[in-house]
DNA sequence: CACCAGGCAAGTA
DNA sequence: TACTTGCATGGT
């Protein structure tokens, strides 16, 4: 028997797969790339870090050595399209130094390392915090914690299952206190709640035809 | 023209 | 602890 709040997450979440199909995130194709797309995407749209991904993929910078070696400034230009491009050069480097330091470098380290470490560790970069640390240890590591944005505080609490002032952490606790611990099930609900933000949470007459419209309690 | 995007850290009281 | 502000490009 599960809590009538697992049940009502689950219809949810089957309505927004039935209404969008699967999302197959995360658009990356190697660990790393989903790592620095994480951080690249922070309060940014996610067309505008491909941009700056295509760039370093250009440039074959998309790994630990080439992004070690370039410098903060270099690097700030080649990310620009992706916005605050200063404070993210250095956040990559933070990053990467992280990388290099506690798994001399090798991402099978990372790879490797428990859950709750990994997590704590990334943590202690400087410019990653707990969406960006979610987002890797779900997407890159593939581990069953659930990544909270700003479209699942502004979703919830449009359906009655989450107060205004609740925390990222309240909110985690919501979906992984009453979901089964699945890894494909987090990294779709996540991908879904995204998606439903972008294409209906822009304007009144969209947000009326959501397919979570009519879900308020 | 205004507004916002798959956040986070630093500053203020 | 609880707000506020800076960071910045590119699309609607």
């Amino acid at each position: 028997m599960q809590s009538s709040t697992g049940q009502r997450l689950k219809e949810m979440f089957d309505l927004l797969l039935n209404h969008f199909g699967p999302q197959y995130w995360w658009p990356g194709e190697t660990v790393l790339e989903i790592m620095t797309g994480a951080i690249l995407t922070q309060n940014t749209n996610w067309k505008n870090v491909e941009k700056a991904i295509g760039n370093l993929k250009k440039e074959n910078l998309l790994s630990v050595e080439a992004l070690r070696a370039i410098s903060r400034t270099s690097l700030a230009e080649k990310i620009r399209p992706a916005g605050y491009f200063n404070v993210k050069a250095g956040r990559l480097k933070n990053l990467i130094d992280f990388i290099v330091k506690r798994y001399k470098g090798d991402l099978k380290g990372l790879l490797n390392e428990e859950t709750v470490g990994l997590r704590e560790g990334l943590l202690t970069v400087k410019g990653v915090g707990p969406e960006t640390a979610d987002s890797i240890v779900l997407y890159a590591a593939q581990r069953p914690v659930f990544v909270i944005d700003t479209y699942t505080h502004r979703i919830l609490n449009q359906h009655g299952l989450a107060d205004d002032q609740a925390t990222y952490y309240d909110l985690q606790e919501l979906f992984m206190d009453n979901l089964p611990e699945d890894v494909m099930l987090f990294n779709e609900f996540h991908a879904l709640i995204v998606k439903t933000g972008k294409e209906y949470c822009r304007r009144k007459p969209l947000c009326e035809s959501c397919p979570l419209a009519g879900w308020e309690r």
